[in-house]
DNA sequence: AAATAATCCTGCGGGC
DNA sequence: TGCCCGCAGGATTATT
């Protein structure tokens, strides 16, 4: 399950892989993604050089001088370096392929997508209303104060509207209001600025610390069979329902919002 | 206009 | 043991 703390490390772990390197082909096997995958890719990036991997919420920018190629992960999308001869599987749908080896995305259960967007910056429309980075200085509590001021929905459903702040799913949602100390069923027009800026500090915290636990695991997009970019963390509530909480021990409880499963320790998110 | 529901898909675990 | 069912999940689109 890609959040944004594993897609920047399938970031970390491809830049310096693909910068600089010149795509030779551009192989499609399925191209039924969550949108089709357009034949028109290959000719916008064969025999073009790859300027940088950026990443902008959980979409991947593979840059090259006349637009990006956006990849997104999906649910369970992953992307790998490997020799240009090995064996593709079941689900390895396309292949980026570079004279050094090839970037091979696996994605059984094809949430993921392949978009080219011509020309510089974020013009796409699947960015174009995105909100701020959490990891950026454009997001702070006052921000997400300003953006709740109005809507009934839950704080942790505003959470995950990529229009307040991107990149917070449903793993994350849950375990920064736990550091937050804030109930995810209140409402978040019932928050506080103050409150909000505890959640903020909360949010980036969650995910620095994420990003930081998948550093060790950079090494896994050379080669080999595992599930890279994918890492084990030790969760505070998410998927805990039942359990003792790590803090006080208070039996942890779930219950479905907004469609979505959500963890909360009673005890220690009373607001 | 905002909130909610449906949708895409496959693997996995539980129950029987 | 094997089958069926429900669930998981991001983000867009459709519906209320």
């Amino acid at each position: 399950m890609p959040e944004l703390p594993e897609v920047e490390t399938t970031r970390r772990g491809i830049q310096p892989l693909l910068a600089g390197r010149v795509v030779t082909g551009f192989r499609v096997r399925n191209p039924r993604l969550r949108i089709p995958v357009s034949p028109d890719i290959a000719g916008a990036i064969v025999g073009q050089c790859v300027r940088d991997v950026r990443r902008r919420a959980k979409y991947l920018l593979i840059d090259f001088d006349a637009g990006s190629l956006l990849v997104h992960l999906g649910m369970s999308g992953s992307l790998r370096w490997m020799d240009a001869q090995a064996a593709a599987g079941a689900h390895d749908h396309i292949d980026l392929v570079f004279d050094a080896g090839v970037l091979r995305y696996r994605d059984p259960r094809r949430f993921g997508l392949f978009a080219w967007q011509p020309g510089p910056g974020e013009a796409h429309p699947l960015l174009a209303r995105l909100g701020p980075e959490p990891l950026s200085e454009g997001f702070d509590g006052a921000a997400l104060y300003r953006a709740t001021r109005t809507t009934r929905v839950s704080v942790k459903q505003a959470l995950m509207d990529g229009q307040r702040v991107v990149g917070v799913g449903n793993i994350y949602a849950s375990e920064s209001l736990f550091r937050a100390r804030i109930n995810p069923l209140t409402p978040a027009c019932d928050i506080g600025a103050q409150r909000y800026r505890r959640l903020a500090d909360a949010v980036r915290e969650t995910l620095a610390a994420a990003i930081d636990a998948g550093g060790s695991s950079l090494r896994d997009f050379v080669g080999g069979d595992g599930q890279p970019g994918y890492f084990q963390q030790q969760y505070f509530v998410y998927a805990r329902a039942g359990e003792p909480c790590r803090v006080c021990a208070t039996m942890v409880r779930k219950a479905i919002v907004g469609q979505r499963a959500t963890f909360w320790c009673p005890r220690c998110q009373r607001g």
